[in-house]
RNA sequence: GCCGGCGUAGCUCAGCAGGUAGAGCAGCUGACUUGUAAUCAGAAGGUCGAGGGUUCAAUUCCUUUCGCCGGCACCA
């Protein structure tokens, strides 16, 4: 007698240890038909697995995200499938779910070409047809490794090889793919019908640029044709809003071949940075910063102090002038400890907070270039807070509160800041118990913020543990702009000392911020989330004056002058076109208020406005105009 | 840096199984004087990313190199 409970606390008894799939057909034909897998006891479970043991069982239908990992875990399985079928000796390594999707990395000779992508689509869809039954079975880790190097896949026997020698291996079987996996997956092949392969691509083996490296095939996978024409649709929507194609439209900024990685902001571009730049500044001030300057080139001395010549001198420019060897600073921190040992600091005089927009250049690798978002020469709205070690929490938590209202006033909560604690790497400086303190001060601030976070193990920075905050890019890239790290190291090196309250010489705590991280990633940010639309205060351009014809010529240009002496970011039009041709334009540059003279207007001394996606406001004084909406 | 793709007019793109290039928009000139997302006409615009090679002939094929795009690796 095997006795199952269901969720809704239903008991169903049967006489013989049954499968998971049978159970479902005796609850309902159509059930049997929607069923993915299903939590037996809270594991998840295949539908072949066989219940010998009284239980409590979840079925998990189509109609559940966990579900769709299955799927598409499933689909990659497929891929792998169909490429053996088509290059036999392609060598199978991993193939994980991944958000939206899927990939599987191959060891081939050549790499896979878009034909062969197409290819391998068209087999996938051919084994779906087939509606291949996908099996499990167990072997001890030995067996395992034997079977896969006797089939001559020696990547999936390294895998196993390092898995602890008595855990149990589960293999999947479709037809005669077979691979190791723990599962679970759909039933059979024709469950995996709604996929696509997205694009091809090398990785590296085990993530390690040493390896050799693998083709990687992407996918994505759903449960419907219109989920995934959504999806693909969506994607093809979310490129529209690439910041490197909205700059070009708005004329923000460009790039050219002799300055790789580096910014030419034109006009447009360039009041959207000062407006931007301006409000931090006013934030410096509310938050108890003090704005500095520091030198562009500095001798390489001082890196090597820092300790960063040694760790990233290939990325660091570099020149030589009258026999001294100079860098383009890369970072601001070592200037603002020259700044902090300028005379002796109490403690009285902490926290001491250093700000500024520091101009940087890094050598970046050259495949990491990404328009605004990564580049060899920029700008952050660097600081640096000097402080004794019991400031360090209310240090961060001010800062955690500068940050959250500065992304609110960019709108930029809405789709959600990722906060990421970073703790210690396993090359690092400072002994366990002074990490322990460092992690758990930045942890209980989060704490205390009522934040939702998670923690990225191990990924600190060498000389302390780090907070990030991380925003998406228009097709979900994540990219970090904030970020808050503890350095036990730099104020030890370069000598930031204060005289405590025994009248000994104490080393500073240093705090390293950022809020917007660089002003050129935080901007292409903005553009992607604001589609160019950008909220009035920051809008470029914010109205455009526009006349029907020559005749109103003179009254546009009296209404332009007068905005424009209020300090509004105004352009006017008055060439010889017609005013739908000027609507157009305008429109399609974004500016917020468009506003058209006629002779109407021009008569009774008015203005017509209209807003940029196309309501229209009516006719006003321009001094309503100005009151009611600039 | 690594794997793959791409580089043609200011922009968006077409073309080329090898015979030195074409459209739309923008810009220019002219006509039109216009009421809410593209007025009409004309002329002009390119060493086909750069270097080298094969060839009678290269934008097209090969090769080197630079840059961009998608990933990987990196990110003080």
């Amino acid at each position: 007698m095997v006795k199952i409970v269901l969720p809704d606390n239903t008991e169903r008894s049967f006489s013989n240890p049954i499968s998971v799939l049978s159970i479902a057909k005796d609850i309902s034909p159509s059930l049997s038909k929607s069923i993915i897998a299903a939590f037996v006891n809270d594991e998840i479970k295949d539908t072949s697995y066989i219940i010998s043991q009284d239980c409590s069982l979840k079925l998990i239908t189509d109609k559940e995200p966990i579900a769709l990992d299955i799927i598409r875990h499933s689909a990659a399985h497929l891929l792998a499938h169909a490429v053996k079928c088509l290059f036999p000796t392609a060598q199978v390594t991993i193939g994980p779910v991944i958000e939206n999707g899927f990939y599987y990395d191959f060891s081939y000779e050549r790499p896979f070409t878009p034909d062969d992508l197409r290819e391998i689509e068209k087999k996938m869809s051919h084994l779906v047809d087939m509606n291949i039954e996908i099996s499990r079975k167990e072997l001890s880790r030995d067996s395992a490794v034997d079977y896969f190097l006797s089939i001559g896949e020696k990547y999936k026997a390294e895998i196993i090889s390092s898995i602890p020698a008595d855990q149990t291996i589960s293999l999947y079987t479709q037809g005669d793919f077979t691979d190791l996996c723990r599962g679970p997956h759909v039933p059979s092949t024709s469950k995996l019908r709604y996929f696509k392969l997205t694009k091809i691509s090398g990785a590296y083996w085990r993530g390690d640029s040493n390896n050799e490296m693998l083709q990687r095939i992407y996918g994505t996978a759903w449960f419907t044709k219109n989920d995934l024409d959504a999806y693909l649709n969506m994607l093809q929507e979310a490129e529209k809003r690439d910041h490197r194609k909205i700059g070009k439209q708005l004329d923000l900024f460009h790039i050219q071949e002799e300055a790789p990685g580096m910014i030419f902001w034109h006009p447009n571009g360039w009041t959207l940075w000062q407006i931007i730049e301006q409000y931090i500044r006013s934030m410096y001030k509310k938050y108890g910063y003090l704005e500095v300057r520091t030198p562009q080139l500095l001798d390489r001395v001082l890196w090597e102090k820092s300790g960063h010549w040694e760790k990233f001198q290939d990325d660091i420019f570099s020149l030589e002038s009258d026999k001294r060897q100079y860098a383009i600073k890369p970072m601001n921190c070592p200037c603002h400890v020259q700044i902090y040992k300028q005379g002796i600091t109490s403690y009285r005089d902490l926290p001491i907070r250093l700000a500024e927009f520091g101009s940087c250049h890094r050598n970046e690798a050259s495949g990491a270039l990404h328009g605004l978002m990564r580049v060899r020469g920029f700008t952050q709205d660097d600081g640096h807070i000097f402080c004794t070690e019991e400031q360090i929490q209310v240090e961060v938590m001010n800062f955690i509160d500068m940050l959250f209202e500065v992304y609110g006033k960019f709108d930029l909560l809405n789709q959600g800041v990722a906060v990421k604690l970073s703790t210690r790497p396993v090359k690092r400086i400072g002994t366990d118990d002074v990490w322990d303190k460092a992690e758990n001060s930045l942890a209980e601030a989060l704490n205390t913020k009522g934040l939702e976070w998670s923690i990225l193990p191990g990924e600190g920075a060498f000389y302390g543990p780090k907070i990030e905050f991380e925003v998406k890019d228009c097709i979900g890239r994540k990219w970090t702009t904030g970020s808050i790290q503890l350095d036990f190291s730099m104020p030890n090196r370069l000598g930031a000392e204060y005289i405590n309250v025994d009248g000994e010489k104490k080393t500073a705590v240093m705090l390293h911020r950022a809020i917007c991280g660089s002003l050129e990633r935080f901007i292409g940010i903005l553009i992607e989330h604001h589609m160019g639309i950008f909220p009035l205060w920051l809008a470029p351009i914010q109205v455009a004056v526009l006349n029907i014809s020559e005749k109103q010529s003179e009254y546009a240009n009296g209404v332009f002058a007068r905005l424009n002496k209020d300090g509004i970011r105004v352009l006017i039009d008055i060439s010889n076109e017609k005013i739908g041709y000027k609507i157009r334009q305008t429109t399609l540059k974004k500016i917020p208020y468009l506003l058209i003279i006629g002779d109407k207007e021009t008569e009774n001394n008015l203005v017509t406005v209209r807003l940029r996606d196309g309501k229209d406001l009516g006719s006003m004084s321009i001094d309503d105009f100005i009151r009611n909406y600039l």
